[in-house]
DNA sequence: TAGACGTGGCT
DNA sequence: TAGCCAAGTCT
């Protein structure tokens, strides 16, 4: 009791002004959860002022195509966010005639909405008590109690869960769960949190045990995973180039790229132009020119992918079908998009 | 269920 | 710098 309250007198007089909290519209709610999985408030505020200009309603979503969605989503990194997003807007509007479902246990149907999201929310926008537990919940609960089961085993997940809901402001459920996640955000900070002038400060076990720096307790670190890509970046005297989609399983689904030849450490061009993959894939009479001499290292959370662009000039080549001013239309990883904008500087 | 999934900021 | 972290979810 003593802790909710204290944490909701913190939040009344230190929350975020930010646009989806001026509306309890679970349309915009559920905007601004997606965008921010993962993702800091800086980094997918545009974002999320672009979705809602552009599409005002679930309707608005749900008639746009999924390359267009992908596109506005380019720079935000975690594309299936995207795709689902847009896939539920349209069972939203078919099934549910626009109407957005208002409970824990169908909001949660929706694909990519899990047990956060549908908590963030059916407590803000339905009142409904359900907390919510992400990487500040996590933090401030673990600090203030002083536990340390691991918050990333199945053990500690269900625990935080319990803990997070024994607690929550049952009259005003929302405005509870966004007041510890702002006050893990901006006060109870991974590093250097704000101890001194902490409201909780007198009743904080890791305070008192000197266990700041040890608490949350995470386990198992991630593997990084190397890999070489070479792009081959096509260029016909009538300016068109090749773009594909990636399908199927694995990074950027949906996001479109050059021709790739992944290969299993850096080759030269000798290499690159002997290889049978691109020898099926090319004709003879090409000029192939390494555009960035030195390696670019694009780093994802599970990978380092090693990149080399390669400039391939063909007088004309059935295969090249995409003109060079459309290609800022097309959805592009975060690496492709760089490499676009210092070709476009070196010719200008 | 552990690992995959992006990008950028901070130390 | 290399590693951690950020309003998690899916398979």
């Amino acid at each position: 009791m003593k802790f909710s309250n204290t944490l909701i007198y913190w939040y009344l007089q230190n929350n975020r002004t930010l646009p989806w909290r001026k509306t309890k519209n679970p349309y915009f709610i559920w905007l601004s959860e997606i965008m921010l999985q993962q993702t800091r408030v800086a980094q997918g505020l545009s974002y999320y002022l672009k979705f809602t200009s552009t599409f005002p309603t679930v309707f608005d979503l749900a008639k746009a195509d999924e390359s267009t969605v992908l596109k506005m989503w380019q720079g935000l990194g975690y594309y299936s966010r995207a795709r689902n997003l847009h896939f539920s807007s349209k069972q939203i509007v078919n099934e549910f005639k626009g109407e957005f479902p208002s409970t824990y246990k169908e909001i949660i149907k929706l694909k990519g909405i899990g047990d956060y999201t549908a908590s963030a929310i059916a407590s803000i926008c339905f009142n409904e008590p359900t907390a919510v537990v992400d990487g500040n919940v996590y933090r401030v609960l673990s600090r203030y109690f002083g536990i340390k089961t691991p918050i990333n085993s199945s053990q500690g997940i269900k625990e935080f869960k319990a803990l997070a809901q024994s607690l929550i402001d049952n009259t005003q459920p929302g405005t509870f769960n966004q007041a510890i996640m702002d006050f893990g955000a901006l006060h109870c900070k991974p590093q250097n949190p704000l101890c001194e002038t902490c409201p909780l400060s007198d009743s904080c076990v890791a305070l008192e045990k000197k266990l700041i720096k040890e608490l949350p307790v995470k386990e198992k670190k991630i593997k990084v995973r190397k890999r070489y890509f070479n792009f081959l970046v096509v260029k016909t005297d009538d300016d068109k180039t090749i773009l594909s989609e990636r399908k199927g399983k694995g990074i950027w689904q949906g996001l479109y790229q050059f021709p790739l030849i992944e290969t299993d450490r850096n080759i030269n061009k000798d290499e690159l132009i002997s290889s049978e993959e691109f020898i099926n894939s090319f004709p003879n009479k090409t000029s192939i020119s390494l555009f960035n001499e030195k390696e670019i290292i694009h780093k994802l959370s599970h990978q380092h992918l090693h990149t080399h662009f390669w400039i391939v000039e063909i007088k004309s080549f059935a295969e090249a079908t995409v003109n060079w001013n459309t290609i800022n239309t097309f959805p592009v990883p975060v690496l492709i998009a760089n490499f676009l904008e210092k070709l476009n500087f070196k010719s200008n």
